[in-house]
Parts: C-alpha cells; structure tokens; sequence
DNA sequence: CGTCTATTTGAATGTACTCAAAAGCGGTGG
DNA sequence: CCACCGCTTTTGAGTACATTCAAATAGACG
C-alpha cells in the first residue's frame, strides 16, 4: 500500500484524508504464475498497479497466434484499457509470468474516486500522457529500425525485464518471430566475442 | 470557439464562467499549406485543436525518411505530445497538409486551467485514454496483419482523410514504401474490377 | 533420468524494399 | 492552347530482411 502512495507521490501530493479514501478503495490480490488478470472476452473491471512479479498482456489475432503487447513489472500499471474506459469485452488478455502481488482499484470505485480526488484525475492524466508518448514512439521504432536495432533497443531500455520473461516472449514483443531472434543475438555476440576476422 | 466547446461538451459539462475561462486563455490562428505548427527540435509549446484543415505529424529518421505518426482533421488534436509535457526540444514535425485554422493552448495556460477547472483535467484524461487506446491497437494491427489489409482497414476507418492526403503519406503512414502501396492498390482494384478471371 | 518447454540451426520461401525509369497530373507561362 | 515543369504515382527487375517448416539441441523440473 504504502508502495503505491509513494508512487503517485512522485506525480501529486495527497492529503492524509484523500490518502485514505483512496486505500479504502483498492485491493491487494496475489496471483500464481501463469493465472490471468484480464481475460479476453470479459469486461475489465480493474486498474492494476503491480507490487511484486511480472505480467505479460497479448493479443491473440485470426491465426491464433499471440502477440504481446506489454510487459508489467513492480510499479506498472497494467489492463486492457480499452475494455475498462468502456467497459465493454476485452480483446486482450493479462497474464502473470511470475506469481505476483497486484493492486487493484474496480472500476466503479475509480470514478468515485475521480469526482472525489480531483488530484487523481489529474495523476491519472499524467501516467497516461506518458504511456501514450511510449507507445507512439514504439510505432516509430518499428518503421524506422530494423529488427536487430530494436532488439539492441529493448535490451537497453528494458534490461531487467530482458532477464525476466522467455525470449519468445521478447520476439513477439518486437514483432518478428522466436527463431529470427535467435538468429539476431547469435549474430550480435559473434561480433562482440569473435576478434579474429573483424571486416 | 464554439466549435471547441461543443467538443468539449461531449466529455464534461462546464459552467458558463468556466466556458470563458477558457476561451480567455485560447487564441485562433491561421496556417497555409506546407506551414509548421511544431518544428523538430523546437519545443512544443502548444496544444493544437483544428477547427478546419488538414495536418500531418511525422519523423525523420537517420537516414533523412519521413515516417507519418498521425493525421489531423477537423476536431482533432494534435502536438508533439512527448515535447508538449516534458517542455524539452521536439522529436517530431507537425505540418498542414491544407490551408488550416487552429486553436492554439499555450503550455502554461493549459497547466493554470487544469488547477482553475478540475473538469478539463478529466477531459483531457479521458481523450488522451482514448489516444492511447488506438496507438495500442495501431501496434497490435502492425504486427498481426500484412500491409494490404492493413490499407484495406485504413480506408475503411479514415476514408475522410483518404481522399485528402498523398498516397506517398498514407504509405508512410502504414509503415510500407509508396511503390508497395501503388502496386497493393492495383493488385485490389483487378480483384474487384475483373470478374472474368475470379478463382 | 525422462519429459516438457524453450532455444537453436538450416534450407526454402515470401513479403516488402531499392533503384531506375516511365507515365500521369496540375498548374503556369509563352 | 500547347509546352513545360514539378510533383505524385506506376511499373519492373533484382534484392534483402524476415518467415515457415522441420529437426536438433539445450534447459528446467519432477
């Protein structure tokens, strides 16, 4: 709990008072590895601030492959958003690869918070703008790199996620497939390992 | 003006005093074709709302190619989101694509309006959610789907600002060559057009 | 140690790109 | 009214980046 107020802490000072309402709102959740937080198909009924653990969430397209979307690690927030602002089915799914200790905030609850703690609009404005400038530029990166600099880009951005999920996981992540990813970190540590025949 | 306010009046309902507040804090400005309204490297001083005409945002990469990131029609908004709330030099260029009238919020206005109006802060977190919805799903059709189909969901979701602008920049936009585009086109056109030879 | 899952390797293939050149299309001026 | 210019779109040949499929290898776990 006290994790997630120091968090928005780093956006918005609450009051003690609003501090409360807010945690008299939310719950904490454990889950095993492998269960799912949202499943596709049904509504998303929660925002998810993850306290410990990783998740993955994926969309599954007409051929029944997976493609994952996100990954979630301590202090993410995480959820098909397009199902909760609407509250309609979800087209994702979020799934945990390690068990995991999650916040979650019901829908329902989150707009009464939001009239009553103007200051959470606005916390919840900013994360958003901030998430939004990140997927954009991940739409750039996949126009304007190749797969190996992506890759090389993800593992600099991302390290200790890079160590965390299956490397399949990361392939899909960046778009290409499990094999090809192979390919491109066998290339890349030929070239830092292997002096002798330099171009 | 009132354009604005009758958008704005679909999200939140704003008092008459709070109508005016707002509108104080506005200005009306008019761009030619071809002109900037953000140019790469330059900080992003304003959020733009278009009253009429058409925009373009778009990066250039390191091997000098432009990559469209997003068009903007009328009751849009458009800036370079990331240079707009970090105040630091732009990445990307925003540029008409037609004559255009804007509205135009500077920076510190909108950051004092968000403490005078609580209820534009909730305007803006509920479309920039809606933003950040589309660019996830922009990014799952990039990985699940081939670029035809991919054009073929464009035309359908954006067949307004298909008639408007280049094909050059839709191909951008889609993240394929214009030669590709070209050749996508009439590959569909012979489907439709030629019923003598259908499999 | 065996089973299950994840990763690697290789050959054949496909989707999309590059480069070069031609054709179309609007506008402008002689 | 036609000729020319700049810009956009088209066409074609050769190529590259990434995929598919199949099989081998490596790792994790009971």
């Amino acid at each position: 709990m006290q994790q997630l107020l120091e968090y928005i802490t780093q956006y918005v000072q609450l009051t003690p008072d609003e501090e409360s309402a807010m945690l008299s709102k939310i719950k904490v959740k454990k889950f095993l590895k492998g269960q799912f937080v949202v499943q596709n198909g049904e509504i998303c009924k929660y925002e998810n601030f993850v306290l410990s653990g990783c998740l993955r969430s994926f969309y599954i397209d007409n051929d029944g492959l997976e493609h994952v979307i996100m990954f979630a690690v301590e202090n993410w927030w995480t959820a098909d958003l397009g199902s909760f602002i609407t509250q309609k089915p979800s087209d994702l799914n979020v799934q945990c690869l390690e068990n995991s200790e999650i916040i979650q905030i019901h829908y329902n609850d989150l707009q009464k918070l939001y009239f009553e703690i103007p200051k959470l609009e606005r916390f919840f404005r900013i994360i958003i703008q901030k998430a939004f400038v990140a997927a954009q530029k991940r739409i750039v990166s996949n126009f304007s790199m190749d797969a190996t600099d992506r890759y090389i880009q993800f593992r600099e951005q991302y390290h200790d996620i890079e160590q965390r999920v299956p490397q399949y996981m990361i392939a899909s992540y960046l778009g290409i497939t499990k094999e090809f990813l192979s390919k491109i970190r066998n290339k890349l540590t030929a070239q830092k390992g292997d002096v002798s025949n330099g171009v």
